[in-house]
DNA sequence: CGCTAACCGAGACGGTACGTCCCGTCTTTAC
DNA sequence: GTAAAGACGGGACGTACCGTCTCGGTTAGCG
């Protein structure tokens, strides 16, 4: 996300990083999510942050596109998926993980702040909406693969679609965050899962 | 909504209103609206919907505080819903059409327009929150009351959730229109409702 | 000056009147005099003129043209001058009177109030520089007459010019009032008038 | 007069300043001279002026408070009062060159153009009065101590006072500029010097 | 003494300029 | 040679008045 608009990678003389570089990403990221926590998503100011990092203004353009691509970069510093269970519990479970992951960053006001935001920057443009649906596709595919790995393992009913089940899994959580008052709580994840893939305990063959 | 700072109504002389007022705030209410669809609401400027609809924009500040005021007030004006199903058919059939409106209506671009809007529009302000949710939720009560008579009717499974199976077919639709690039197509809506609510002709009894 | 812009005199049926038009002029031109006073010429809107009188705006703009035709009406009013002085004494002492008039009137900061408001307008209107040159002319005029009449007798030095001693009078009174913080006080016109025509007990002959 | 609101001087750290603000502050003010050539004071815009400049309105506000310092501060530009005599000329000399420069100022339409303003918004505004007073003191302050070292010299008679003697040379051309439609010319000042302190080859010893 | 024409207040309207704020870019200088 | 500082053009914000324009309601004075 960091400077999406730069398509070279500039590997410089050596592809050696300048360990100013990362201090600086790492004390403006800082000072984003303190501003956000303070001011909000939409009181947030590229100056405010700034000035809390004690960097200049123009630092933060040279290694962030814009408002946007700062914030949503900070945010997602926060918001590391879990990888790919090592092998341990069942698809059911590794699922259950992902969507509980998913529920808590959107039920983390801080988190999912930047949500809004970004699909409306995504409507408006198109250079936006590329990145945000390739990001999510990439979220996405990591509980498609646990679902399709499931049904693969005859863990889960045949009838399927790992695709659809995904959205059926996270789009739930996705509207009660954007069109209620009320984000869906990691409580009811086990409940989600179960509607949309059928209870735990019941067997399907 | 409109002027909501002014809390004593003051009917005047007599409680004759100035027709040139209702003639103003229609047609701003529908400029409104127009460029909510075209701009977004990050992109509705005052200046723009003056111009559009062809008014002064000290008119506007006559008549809404800011442009959060006025918004959140057109907005309301969208809130006329259609009465709720006559009922006929199954309960699958009912909500099968209920599911495949709401995908008609995400899947067509102008229509869908405002949603994006609205969702970032009401991050930032309690009140479009507010209203914004509120409609939501009408809207959503109409599949949720069809999915609890299928239930009650023996003809959907026992341990659905009405609300969460709702959330189910709703929330996918949301999710495809916003975070990617491609709704969902209404000949997917079959699809889905068996992914959320089980295959047609398979007996869970 | 009244509807400058109006060129038809209309008669009506007689030549009546009507004193509603009379009573509004009157208040009006008191409510502009008075706002002079508090908010000068700059700060004073036709709406604050139009609250303090008590009276509609579209009323103000029944009567004047515009801004600068209802003050330049108003200020016609004060054109009400003293008669010419009874003559008696000195020409020294005359003079010395006359002065200390002025040095009064700009001393008082409520009279002097409407001097910088007029000098302001004066400046943008050509109408009312004509006025307040003229009115400040015949002003002026007494004390030049003074002044000739003082070198006539033979009581002033012959060298002397009387307007440009009458300037050198009150020239710098009005830059005390004008340009400094502080009004020349009265206890100074002794020494400002023997300044400008000589100490009194001097011999010049 | 730039930025007057901005007490500290802060020299950063050298005394170097940025040469883009210099050529900044050059052409805005440059547009300001003509656009009160162009459109009077009444007219003048801070947009238009920008607009003339080819700058961004911000930039104007960045450098001066509003429309009235950006005015007073481009025409002081124009009016740099004579620095004192090196030594040459007699006492009279120099006071008639500081008149005559005075005088000068009072007939040049642009530049006395603001004098109405700044009186007007001085009595209105305490801060505006405050600078403008002083900065009326300190160009005073050179007539005062031109007339303060003919006395010493006995070159002027010996009852003048020195400030009284100063208002009377200045008063009376603030007056004619303000108060009559016809400004004292030139010509006039070695008339208007002999007034105030007498004439030249009359000796008073 | 009632009618009608005018005057009135209230204030909505389209405009224009104000002075503020922050964006994202670009320039200069310091370290 | 990179980063801090911050000037810059741009453009929307919300405010304040301008002068114009409907509105009904009120009042004067004729008939």
């Amino acid at each position: 996300m960091v400077n999406a608009s730069t398509p070279d990678e500039r590997p410089r003389s050596s592809d050696r990083i300048d360990p100013r570089i990362t201090q600086t990403r790492r004390v403006v990221r800082e000072a984003v999510l303190d501003e956000l926590a303070d001011a909000g998503f939409g009181g947030l100011t590229v100056e405010s942050v700034a000035a809390r990092a004690g960097v200049g203004k123009s630092t933060i353009y040279r290694h962030w596109r814009d408002r946007l691509d700062l914030v949503a970069d900070a945010l997602e510093q926060l918001n590391r998926q879990p990888g790919p269970q090592p092998d341990g519990g069942t698809a059911r479970k590794q699922i259950e993980q992902l969507v509980h992951h998913f529920a808590t960053a959107m039920g983390d006001p801080r988190l999912s702040a930047t949500v809004p935001a970004l699909i409306e920057a995504a409507e408006r443009d198109a250079s936006i909406a590329e990145f945000f649906h390739r990001y999510n596709a990439q979220r996405r595919q990591t509980l498609v693969d646990a679902i399709a790995a499931g049904i693969e393992a005859g863990e889960l009913p045949g009838h399927l679609d790992s695709e659809l089940t995904a959205l059926a899994l996270i789009g739930p959580i996705l509207y009660r965050r954007l069109m209620t008052g009320e984000p869906l709580s990691t409580a009811q994840v086990t409940d989600l899962v179960a509607t949309a893939i059928g209870p735990e305990h019941r067997a399907w063959a």
